[in-house]
DNA sequence: ACTTATATTTAGGCAAAACTAAATATTTTT
DNA sequence: AAAAATATTTAGTTTTGCCTAAATATAAGT
């Protein structure tokens, strides 16, 4: 058995460990907003239960057990925020803090049989990709930030990168919502602003706001 | 705030309030599996809170706001059961558990999207009436329990006393599901067991289980 | 009414999960 | 390579929510 506490921590260690830095004490504490000796402890405690590699000053890693625990947990949040929004009409900026939540609810039953509520998505409503049952993300799409796209190409929105709820209202405003075409028809040279194609409408957006829209490419 | 445990207790006073014991300290700890200890420092701080009027020796009662709470809990839980058995085809006794964590998700927006989604049902799929939305439990019908019925009486099953998973499989196994009309046949002296008519069928059943069986009689 | 039984409270303890402050490692800078 | 800066760990504390064991209060039986 495990707390909600482990399970936030594997799936920190889990979200960390393909960045730069990895999954450090430090990276976590800031991740999880904790105090870096928190980490340490808990760091011990999970290592002990046999879920992560750890090492003094050489911060964490997820074995196969954490992994798989790991997955399961992000399956839970993305396939509860898909039901958020597909069903109970939540706008997808609303969800994250709910799907916190619902992701530590205990019951396989309850979480294969709300992915075949919802037919089996393969993606959540913020483009991320939703691991299946058997703990595995088969994500065939080519994808890159819309900032890194050549002119002229026709791309679909799939995502973003943060989904902090400020971009996300944004990208509303704009109707730069999941699923729509996009072409950029030029970028600035001197603020690197994009002007894109969407709708058929024209419209300019900054640089940092195209390095957080997902596309896909192909 | 509140945490979950305490949103237990207070479920745990209002469902024995109505009993004749009340909520008395060894209820509470005998309907949460807890020792006599533990509920008693937990009524003192959920007096403090301003939630119970607690009286040492006398047990706890709810007042005004605890009750509220309590009622928000029992709201959420019996529009999860809802759920869990309209949407995603559980049986009836299989989803007090999930329900039990499911309930102590905090969001209100959620509860009330999660109401209209159902189509802001009236009753649990156990027959028990969902408090609404300002917490009020509007329930006209006229129940009794199966084995104070009259002979000879047209009934509709609309509930069950205590949901536990082996009289709910008894039911299911006997057909006798919820909405079903039953007419009390006959009832045997020595061990007062009923034979009863249900979908044309007769049956006989134990004194035991027809105390179990909420009807109505309207 | 007195004794026994039962119910409840008090006192002290424990584990989980966080914290602060101090000590120690590691990394970076000069 | 030594000093300074940063990262990490250790040690000790706190809060929550439970526990056991002992003390006390209330209720029941004769």
């Amino acid at each position: 058995m495990r707390t909600s506490s482990e399970e936030d921590y594997l799936k920190a260690i889990y979200a960390l460990s393909n960045t730069n830095t990895g999954a450090s004490t430090n990276a976590l504490a800031n991740h999880l907003n904790m105090k870096a000796s928190s980490i340490t402890d808990m760091l011990k405690k999970l290592s002990d239960k046999g879920w992560v590699n750890y090492e003094k000053y050489k911060g964490a890693t997820l074995n196969m057990d954490g992994k798989i625990i790991a997955l399961s947990i992000v399956r839970k949040h993305r396939l509860w925020e898909t039901f958020l929004v597909n069903k109970l009409n939540f706008k997808w900026d609303e969800v994250h803090e709910i799907a916190e939540q619902l992701e530590h609810i205990k019951s396989n039953e309850l979480v294969d049989r709300l992915d075949d509520f919802l037919g089996n998505p393969k993606f959540d409503p913020h483009g991320d990709p939703i691991p299946n049952k058997d703990h595995e993300i088969t994500d065939s799409r080519k994808r890159s930030y819309l900032s890194e796209v050549e002119i002229n190409r026709d791309v679909i929105i799939i995502g973003v990168k943060d989904s902090s709820a400020q971009l996300l209202q944004y990208l509303e405003k704009e109707n730069m919502i999941l699923g729509k075409n996009i072409i950029v028809l030029e970028i600035h040279d001197f603020d690197k602003s994009l002007r894109i194609s969407i709708n058929g409408k024209e419209l300019n957006i900054s640089e940092r706001v195209a390095q957080n829209v997902l596309v896909q490419t192909n």
